[in-house]
DNA sequence: GGTATAATTTAGACTAGTCTAAAAATTTGT
DNA sequence: ACAAATTTTTAGACTAGTCTAAATTATACC
């Protein structure tokens, strides 16, 4: 109980949440992790068998490590945190989208339940994130998202854009630059079998083109 | 220009900047720092000679220290970060004035510019924090408070709760418990020369007694 | 003015978190 | 199956921030 957990170690302990659904696999490896928080390799052995001396990781030399109960516990807590104070930062100061992440990476790790469990009422208690991420609730649960990239959908149709797998600012501020936001209808009047592109209407508007690199990095649901 | 300062740093130029308007006195002691963060002399030493080098601060060895400008406005920045979180989470998250400060020392550490400007935006530019204590402007200009602790005016009449000297959490949770908070219009009946207490009406509610104790730690107004 | 006391600094040590270089283990390819 | 390539760990070093104990400087008092 109460063992006290640096900033460092919640970011190590989100890193390997993150990776491991990010790849689907519940083993991450130290280089991944390394590559991840831009450390070196030997960095993260270290940090590794200290988290593994708090059962925060279960960790076998060489062979990855995967998150303790307790240890998925503390990383979603800290996802929780971060996407919450994207939504306050978003909607009560009225950042943009893309302006809000490195100010997030800061707040994540203030520590007070009391805090978060008022700013959650206080935004009132928001499911996604301004990317369209899921928050977890207060118990930890969250709802894990079924959308797909659009260009895993290889068919004409009318899709919800309801979030992004990519977070990189210049990609949000491409998407603002062409007009779409979160929960906008994209209608595919076609797509392209040369190159993968998706020729599309946004919202009714006039049509455009999505190369596939943007298709593979907006999520949409098929509009119902 | 541009030089990082840590978390540490900021709170020792902080305990510098507080210490010296305390004590009205432009140089501060080792022992001072030492007392007020808890820190060991040896400890406090090693961290002036560093911001010293960072030219935070003009420091004689055993003759005590001064801020610099840049370290006045790097100390007059977190105060600033402090109060306005303070502000945010009392008016807008229903936090009682005594449970804020603790985490008000985590929130004045992050680091944005643009952050600070739109929750001071955001707040409506408050000038004073929930504990009646002035908010920087964004210049780093501080109205001074003119204000007296109640003890010091010797005298009957009417007067305004505008601030505390004392920020304890049982202190302040005092206050709240005999019904007196900030704006409220303190009338002097009696001032009792044996023990210095003070017989008051608040709003016109019934008569009490205020200690000497709590006289000297609220600061107060003559009203117009 | 000289000594006792208090304040301050120096010296040396420790932890968390990072690095580079080298060693060891694992995986890959023939 | 074994050599080469890759991954991971170990060893040793560094900084920031902290400590204790000892030395030094300042101050207070007779
Ligand atoms: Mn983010
Ligand atoms: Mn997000
Ligand atoms: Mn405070
Ligand atoms: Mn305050």
């Amino acid at each position: 109980m109460c063992v006290i957990i640096s900033l460092t170690e919640e970011n190590y302990l989100k890193a390997i949440y993150t990776l491991s659904h990010l790849f689907e696999e519940s083993e991450v490896s130290t280089n991944q992790i390394s590559d991840h928080l831009n450390n070196k390799a030997a960095t993260v052995t270290d940090m590794l068998k200290r988290l593994a001396e708090k059962k925060l990781i279960h960790y076998i030399p060489y062979q990855g490590v995967k998150l303790t109960e307790k240890g998925r516990q503390t990383a979603i807590k800290v996802i929780r945190k971060h996407r919450l104070w994207e939504v306050f930062l978003v909607d009560k100061l009225q950042f943009k989208w893309d302006e809000v992440h490195e100010i997030a990476e800061q707040l994540e790790h203030i520590n007070s339940d009391e805090l978060i469990q008022r700013l959650d009422k206080f935004l009132g208690k928001p499911k996604f994130d301004p990317h369209g991420d899921p928050i977890p609730d207060a118990n930890g649960l969250l709802n894990i998202v079924k959308a797909l990239p659009l260009n895993q959908h290889k068919a004409k149709g009318n899709f919800t854009f309801v979030g992004v797998c990519e977070h990189s600012k210049t990609f949000l501020q491409h998407l603002t630059s062409i007009g779409l936001k979160i929960g906008d209808v994209i209608k595919v009047e076609e797509v392209n079998e040369f190159d993968n592109s998706f020729k599309v209407k946004i919202n009714k508007n006039n049509s455009q083109f999505f190369s596939n690199k943007v298709a593979s990095s907006i999520l949409v649901e098929v509009k119902k």
